[in-house]
DNA sequence: TTAATATATGAACAGATATTCATATGAAAG
DNA sequence: CTTTCATATGAATATCTGTTCATATATTAA
């Protein structure tokens, strides 16, 4: 453990104003939700219309599991949700939160 | 392979307008990279104040090695831009991009 | 009821990733 | 030149994560 501390008022001054541990871990969550491409594809997919299951399976190029494991977890993320008619399962986006973000994302890709 | 396909000409038409692979690829990096608890919370330090390498160990109870090697990954992504004075490498925010990422990031969680 | 279809899920595996530890580099001080 | 200090880096390890495969569930049709 290197103790230096070259600035020791500065850094303490920072971390005081840090936020809780709680919150910054929660955000990475956030951010790792749209940190794969699978995920990805499926959150820009349903940005254009909402979709089932089997029909976000073709657009992304995937198996009808793997999308439905990563639905789960965008899911319980709250990023997206669902409706139930007869045996198909539609999604769309959540809310706009998740638009903002993705476009944000998409604006400093392009930038670059 | 499911390949069932329920709306098909809506399917097609989606398919037809996804981005590329490869830019949908390279937004679900960046997301990534906010996507660790270490990292956000350097982005988060930075945001407030340029600071070196023993400072940010301290502010986020980690040590110099880890902090060194998340640093180099802010930077290959073009996060974070470092100066050097002596000894001592002083890192800070890349630009306004990376706060407004973290910024909507947050506003997300706390609306939940 | 039985068959067919859409989706969900659990287990297993492979690949990715963050931390640690030891050590290297590079710059200033003595 | 040697020592000290701040940072960087490589290897090893343990953990996490996404996909696959097989199968379960649930709904509709026959």
């Amino acid at each position: 453990m290197n103790e230096c501390i070259l600035h020791e008022d500065l850094a303490k001054k920072v971390k005081n104003k840090m936020l809780s541990d709680e919150i910054l871990f929660d955000i990475a969550e956030v951010f790792k939700i749209f940190g794969d491409s699978t995920r990805i594809k499926i959150i820009y997919a349903l940005k254009l219309s909402e979709l089932c299951v089997c029909d976000l399976a073709f657009i992304t190029n995937s198996t009808q599991s793997a999308i439905s494991h990563q639905l789960r977890i965008l899911k319980q993320a709250k990023l997206v949700k669902s409706r139930k008619d007869g045996k198909v399962v539609y999604y769309s986006l959540k809310d706009n939160h998740v638009i903002k973000l993705f476009m944000i994302g998409r604006e400093h890709v392009e930038e670059l």
